[in-house]
DNA sequence: GGATAGAATATTGTGTACGATTGAATACAT
DNA sequence: ATGTATTCAATCGTACACAATATTCTATCC
């Protein structure tokens, strides 16, 4: 794999290519990461949302909004999740359109662990604090300039 | 699609998070821009690579190595190109595992317009010329710690 | 209160991604 | 020179990602 970073691509289009070169290295370094919980990086991502949610309890919809998947991808997913016993779906007994997705006390229990070992592992990344946050706030900026520009949905 | 970018995840994984919505957003925002010259995001990436290219030709090894991608990915990739006629695949004589990947005319003939469509379109992101190649430049040394620090395949 | 519009989720189809396996072609070692 | 190892590409299985459609439930209007 020695893909050249620097070499001369359309101007235009380097910094899509650097995003979806990173974004690629980021899942494959989540994958090692969680393999042990048998969990995949969007797996992750969704227990991640939940467990920031004070009664780590969502809908659908809720959950959706928050990490921008629809049903299609959301529906198999939560699935997969349930059916090795991180979380629990039901139908809301007030609007049987709507299904809560709730952590499962295995999922409350591992969060430590797994959120330790996340953190370890990117820990060796070995990025000063200031430069981390800028960057979170520079990728951040193009998400939102990209929102702005895409005709909505 | 009111995804909160400021939520307080975990602050060890925002930046994968980050990263994660912004290559999303390009990919919806790629597929609007390329969606007349019926191609996919990824589509682009390898003949924007076969375009850089001097004579238009790599080895799938090349093309690989290059975009990342294995032949599970790209096999099936390259047939619908080659499918679409944007490209041609043929053996190597000189050794007949390799596969060549050609450009066609077609391909060489659109790639003023698309290139065009595409520089217009990301025009609209307004990011002065500086921060530009900053970001670039901190989203490529992401990758490069991450290449280091992942496990070498 | 029954027809209809609207909302939320599920399903289907296409296209990446990637690990693992397979198969064909070449290189190599003795 | 023949058997073995290596190298590529193709295939298979699993898992996203998303558009389009179908389904189910709720709200609303008359």
């Amino acid at each position: 794999m020695n893909h050249d970073l620097n070499q001369p691509l359309n101007i235009d289009d380097q910094i899509c290519f650097a995003l979806y070169a990173a974004n690629k290295r980021f899942n494959r370094f989540y994958s090692e990461v969680l393999a042990e919980f048998e969990l995949t990086y969007p797996q992750y991502i969704v227990l991640s949302t939940l467990w920031d949610t004070p009664d780590g309890e969502l809908t659908m919809h809720e959950l959706g909004d928050t990490v921008t998947l629809d049903s299609g991808t959301l529906t198999p997913l939560l699935k997969r999740l349930e059916k090795h016993g991180w979380i629990k779906r039901s139908k809301d007994p007030d609007d049987e359109r709507h299904v809560l997705v709730k952590l499962t006390t295995k999922a409350n229990q591992s969060k430590l662990s797994i959120v330790h070992k996340v953190k370890n592992s990117l820990n060796r990344l070995d990025l000063p604090q200031q430069d981390y946050e800028n960057r979170v706030n520079e990728i951040n900026d193009i998400t939102r300039r990209l929102d702005d520009i895409i005709p909505q949905i």
